[in-house]
DNA sequence: GTCTATACCCGGATAGAC
DNA sequence: GTCTATCCGGGTATAGAC
């Protein structure tokens, strides 16, 4: 790979980077489902069978785009939280954040949730997931305590109401207008809130429950 | 119609039911993606046109197994209900239910959430859900009353919660055991009951907060 | 209402030349 | 590393006979 312009061939300083960017552009506007190989081929002006020189296979490639829109959720995610101390705000910080991803970038929000992509046969998408468990993982710890064994349940329940509200969201829940996608994260964030105190105030109600708690009760 | 066993062609009674029947079954262990009329015609031991002359195209006898789908889960809805009085108690079996018909009916849930059947061009979907989406919300409202304008929100985080915690249910979030189902609905149901307390909460301290419900901050 | 036959389109993937 | 050529499979849908 020396000669560059080489022939009425074409050519490609790197057709792998190049098929991941198509592929992602393709992806963004109109989903995995109708995505393939044949058209990014076209797209990029090689024949059907160049890729697979770099990709074993369709799902290969699908991977690497998954990688690619974990690392892109993952920089939205820290400017999300940057500055904020208070372990609610943070925890709905992400759910805000993890609507958002979805609302503006639909398609690779798919990719992650729909296409069934086998983790095991790609370890490189775990890899990708890793930083952002962690980031969520430290917020719930940061509110309720290491010890808590309610913990793995509220972040279970937030994982949920993220995600929930941002499939409402793809759904038109939200209208189709450009706020529609800041309407879903709204909620998600503050439905996030009412969780975090919701939980609390169930757990006190079990553990030391006063009477001036138990009098809440409907 | 009249004459009824007809030389060696094959025949059906309804062909009609029995392809939306096949669909479903065809549908519940294998999913919409790989669904084809070739498929369910070979089961059927009739040719690849023959369902042409019931439905227009693969997606409207899908829209008929949604509708299907619809009506199974309103079923399980009425009987998860019954019995209950308390509003929150109410709404947690709401999301309980839900929850549940995505784990036993898997395949049916994701036709009708991932499906992407066009309700436009196919009303009786509308229709069937209907009756599905009355029940939900007059549970919002016995619950919050008919004025209350955060009425809304709270129907969409619940149904957020419902929904969030199916698909993580079909992720293999909750694991793969028979329990993971009753978990994740439980889970589902656990969360609802804290937006429940958890709204209430915080409006209270957004309109009439005391310094009591103030001091709970934090 | 169902069949036969067929046309059409698409995608994935491979072998072998350059 | 890319091309040419080619095979495979699959599905949707239609026309026309019975």
């Amino acid at each position: 790979m020396t000669a560059k312009a080489k022939s009425d061939r074409y050519h490609h300083g790197d057709l792998r980077t190049a098929l991941i960017a198509t592929a992602v552009e393709l992806i963004e506007d109109g989903g995995v489902r109708t995505f393939s190989l044949a058209e990014a081929s076209r797209r990029l002006g090689v024949t059907v069978s160049a890729p697979y020189a770099h990709f074993a296979d369709r799902e290969e490639l699908l991977a690497a785009v998954a990688v690619h829109a974990l690392e892109l959720f993952h920089a939205d995610l820290q400017a999300e939280l940057k500055g904020l101390a208070e372990p609610p705000d943070r925890l709905a910080a992400v759910a805000r954040a993890y609507v958002r991803f979805a609302g503006i970038h639909r398609h690779l929000f798919e990719l992650l949730s729909e296409a069934g992509l086998d983790k095991v046969r790609h370890p490189e998408i775990k890899a990708a997931e890793r930083p952002i468990d962690d980031a969520f993982l430290s917020c719930v710890r940061a509110l309720s305590g290491a010890e808590d064994p309610a913990a793995a349940e509220l972040a279970t329940a937030v994982e949920a109401t993220a995600h929930g509200h941002a499939l409402l969201l793809l759904d038109g829940h939200f209208g189709r207008s450009r706020k529609a996608t800041a309407r879903a994260a709204g909620g998600a964030a503050r439905a996030t809130l009412a969780l975090v105190e919701g939980r609390r105030l169930l757990s006190e109600r079990v553990s030391g429950a006063t009477g001036l708690v138990k009098r809440r009760r409907r």
